[in-house]
DNA sequence: GCTTACTTTGCAACTTGTGTACAGTCTTCC
DNA sequence: GGAAGACTGTACACAAGTTGCAAAGTAAGC
């Protein structure tokens, strides 16, 4: 599997080059976005990781011309994560499914992994995990084929712990993930939000798709 | 585990405190460098973060001396963006790792746990010993396959057993890696939670997981 | 057998999580 | 452009789980 990588903050692209060198990709670099542009109107990737705010060339720009192309290779783009609306920008512009910075490596690992396997059907994105299944494009969230809607904060709550399985996530790295740095870490907005989903989800109480680990955090299930 | 934080921001220096404690670590502060020099020469740490522009004695001098001292434990240092020679010379005076400023925070848990997990030899998060395997991810322990929820505290305690296996740990050893500085060290604890962590591993007492060895502490049973 | 060290137990205090109601804000739709 | 509805965040009372202590019981070593 091959991976193109365009990020011009030098630190994070040997970062995201040893990352996705470590688990099998084999990787291409640019630095900015005529030299990425250049890259994938030339090669064939399974998969090119494009940061939005690249010089020479923006990413909605890189995104857009390599589409007119007709280049068909699926598109994650890297966002900061106050600028939201460049999610949309960008996925309008062509992109398949964007990620905001700072992220987990293995959020990234498994954004990059769903949108490899899906690249040969035309699926939107999705993670798996057990009977919950997560469309990151729609933000709907399926339990048992059976769907339901989630409204912007439980979307953000439920993506961040099904992108972490199997970890405990504390109650500050949900919020911090999902609010600005200086949100108040004493809220209970977490929980209230972690209550909302699983009387959604699991209204009888028998899947428990949500665990609690006391005083370190939530975890989904993972023996589902 | 034990971290020592100094940091003459009392902001930041809250900041981290609240930070590392709510994601299950004891925490000492010191917002000088005489003060973070006494600290960690006099007790045990597992971690020691420090700023390099500290008042009354730099970070570089804080942690030549500790070295001098043979203090082994893993230090961070935190340097601003704009001064990255500063790193080196951390480096060079013996720190372990380095952070920028600003840093988000779940990059500081992030490579203040591999600093604590490298230091005790482990390479991988999952640590294995005998039928024994603690997960630091899913901080889920199995023996034999089965799978035990722990306690935030029962955890810390067969986290840091498992992490000096062979060895023996003695009481005062485990109070001070798992509780901060004025935790009052004639408390029966310890021996509390060794008990409840046998009962739930091995009701039965036939594994026999944690041995005791009388006047000196206990220690993963390594016949296992 | 006596001393000391460890184990066990029950319990009370405490910490942390849950459920609910409500108010403020943002959206949508006429 | 205004009303109805949905979403978010706070507050608080209540529930549940965890922790630490103390006292009594047991084992080890001299």
């Amino acid at each position: 599997m091959r991976i193109l990588i365009a990020e011009d903050d030098s630190r994070l692209l040997t970062q995201l080059d040893t990352l996705l060198q470590q688990n099998g990709y084999s990787v291409d670099l640019a630095d900015n976005g005529e030299h990425g542009l250049f890259l994938i109107k030339e090669y064939t990737y399974d998969l090119a990781i494009i940061d939005i705010g690249l010089p020479k060339l923006d990413g909605f720009e890189v995104i857009r011309q390599a589409r007119k192309d007709n280049i068909a290779c699926p598109i994650l783009i890297l966002t900061a994560r106050d600028r939201w609306q460049e999610k949309v920008e960008g996925l309008d512009a062509g992109a398949d499914d964007y990620l905001t910075k700072p992220f987990h490596n293995e959020e990234l690992l498994a954004r990059a992994k769903a949108l490899i396997r899906r690249a040969s059907g035309q699926a939107n994105p999705t993670i798996q995990y057990g009977p919950l299944s997560l469309n990151t494009v729609s933000e709907e969230l399926c339990v048992n084929d059976k769907s339901f809607d989630l409204t912007a904060y439980e979307y953000k709550v439920m993506e961040y712990l099904m992108m972490n399985p199997q970890k405990v996530v504390s109650k500050t790295e949900l919020t911090e993930h999902i609010y600005d740095q200086d949100f108040d870490l004493d809220s209970n907005v977490i929980e209230v939000f972690i209550g909302r989903l699983r009387k959604k989800l699991d209204p009888d109480g028998s899947l428990k798709p949500i665990e609690t680990l006391r005083g370190r955090g939530y975890r989904i299930n993972r023996s589902l």
